[in-house]
RNA sequence: GGUCCCAUCGUCUAGAGGCCUAGGACAUAGCCCUCUCAAGGCUAAGACACGGGUUCGACUCCCGUUGGGACUACCA
């Protein structure tokens, strides 16, 4: 490969990005900073009617959230259409294309009809020998243009992830390239774009392979040479279907804010479908110096999301927690725990953050675990009441509470120590004090070190809280 | 229906004809660590879809079957 090579992301914006077409742009953006080459956006917006500016923001957004930066772009192709017309243009004078005056209604029909005799429903090809002439006159009647395809011999594909594919040409439909309205339709639109763009390797789902030959035709209809291409094969669903809503979150964006480092679904995301040995976890500088076509399998892949929440919790652990506190805090604000626009002590934050992050899955789950650290009051749960909150580790309580009282320097050394000493006093075990403080200090039975949380917590909340439990409440 | 693609543990995958008694990761189970919960460590269970070839030898190559997926629009 040389350094010029050119690779594009092509969405259609009718929706949001979705966790396959999220892969997509990854192996593009990935394949070009390998080689050095450029990363291109172009938005796919012929079918004007589904497309909307609102989705191209979200693409966008989402790219810009996952970290694939762009080289050029978003070029919108309804900004383009003088130039496929020029181009159709060029095809109906050559007579490689023609006018077809079949309505849509007359096309539905005899494709419902071939359908139900069990026919192929190909286009029939009556508009392809009208005489010239006729086209003409009737130039005011509304009329499509169709793609005069090849109805003998064989197209090949040498596809860079599933090798050489051979098709059938008689199979291939005079598939329609300009529509009555005068828009451009995909197959045609994208065979000028990628030349016009210089596109050197097409990369995209394996959804289009069955497109491919058809674009290799409108190349060879203009003496074009055509890019390279490699379809990714599909991410599916728990049941092995096309991933959808029915499958839980698609959208990139639904995982931001459920909670996810965007690092981390982009490493979940590469190994559906590429490896490197028994490599799990990269950084993106690994990513790009090793990613190769040569590492892509060529089977479809279903996605799991309990794997992308390891990861998930595999980034939070090592991400510094000075970072984490910054990421968390709009998870905070939105759940309450922190008015907005309040700015917290941000070296309080990051110490608290640091209890949690191995605890915490996504941060989602790291804000909600930072309750009892944040709220004025806890909630007992009343099970670990029942529990631990009997006579005897009340009266340890009492002895800490009186102890913890007495300490001017509140951390969790020192709270350690109070511990200790109770405790041996007491000729009792650890568990024994440590588990009934969790209880009155946490509400629950589960939490960081002790020590650690009492210290966060702050001296006035934890001697607040243990009047509170020993009173009974 | 037709065309095309795909096929290793439940899932993601390693595997380039002998390195395979098929390796790793997630999930599951057990143990260890331990103030609880995590994290971490160790262990267990768990797969070459099936049938034919080719070969001295097939997870690996070929063919078929089965199963899954995609496409088959004046959608992209």
């Amino acid at each position: 490969m040389n350094d010029s090579v050119r690779v594009r992301f092509a969405p259609s914006p009718t929706g949001h990005l979705h966790i396959g077409g999220a892969r997509t742009a990854l192996f593009n953006w990935l394949f070009a900073r390998h080689h050095g080459g450029t990363f291109i956006l172009r938005i796919e917006d012929t079918d004007t009617s589904r497309s909307t500016d609102e989705y191209i923001q979200a693409i966008i957004e989402g790219m810009k959230w996952l970290g694939l930066d762009l080289d050029e772009g978003p070029f919108r192709q309804t900004a383009r259409f003088d130039i496929y017309r020029s181009y159709v243009d060029r095809l109906l004078a050559q007579g490689k294309a023609y006018r077809c005056y079949c309505t849509p209604e007359e096309l539905e029909q005899r494709r419902e009809q071939a359908l139900a005799e069990g026919k192929n429903p190909k286009y029939d090809g009556r508009c392809r020998n009208l005489p010239r002439n006729l086209t003409a006159q009737s130039s005011e009647k509304p009329f499509a243009v169709r793609f005069m395809m090849p109805q003998d011999g064989t197209t090949v594909l040498d596809d860079m992830i599933k090798g050489r594919i051979e098709f059938d040409n008689s199979l291939l439909d005079d598939m329609i390239i300009l529509r009555s309205d005068g828009s451009p339709t995909y197959n045609f639109v994208v065979v000028v774009d990628d030349i016009d763009m210089k596109i050197t390797h097409v990369i995209r789902g394996d959804d289009h392979v069955n497109n491919t030959p058809k674009q290799l035709h409108i190349y060879l209809a203009f003496g074009w040479e055509p890019p390279k291409f490699g379809h990714l094969p599909m991410i599916l669903g728990a049941d092995k279907s096309r991933l959808s809503k029915r499958h839980g979150a698609t959208s990139v964006m639904a995982y931001k804010d459920m909670g996810y480092l965007p690092e981390a679904l982009v490493n979940y995301l590469v190994r559906l479908g590429w490896s490197h040995g028994d490599q799990e976890i990269f950084t993106i500088e690994e990513l790009v110096k090793y990613f190769s076509f040569d590492n892509v399998g060529s089977s479809a892949a279903v996605f799991n999301p309990e794997k992308l929440i390891w990861l998930n919790s595999q980034y939070m652990i090592n991400t510094s927690a000075e970072k984490l506190a910054e990421l968390v805090l709009p998870f905070l604000e939105k759940s309450g725990l922190i008015a907005d626009g309040t700015v917290p002590d941000m070296h309080w934050l990051a110490k608290a953050v640091y209890t949690l992050r191995e605890r915490a899955h996504t941060l989602v789950e790291l804000a909600h675990s930072m309750t009892y650290y944040l709220a004025d009051k806890v909630e007992i749960d009343p099970k670990a009441k029942e529990k631990f909150m009997k006579p005897e580790g009340l009266k340890l309580l009492a002895d800490l509470r009186n102890a913890l009282a007495e300490l001017s320097d509140f951390s969790a050394q020192e709270i350690e120590k109070t511990f200790g000493a109770i405790v041996g006093k007491a000729g009792t075990k650890l568990g024994s004090l440590a588990q009934p403080a969790r209880v009155a200090i946490t509400g629950g039975t589960a939490s960081p070190g002790i020590f650690e949380v009492f210290e966060i917590v702050g001296k006035d909340k934890v001697l607040r809280r243990l009047d509170k439990a020993i009173g009974g409440g």
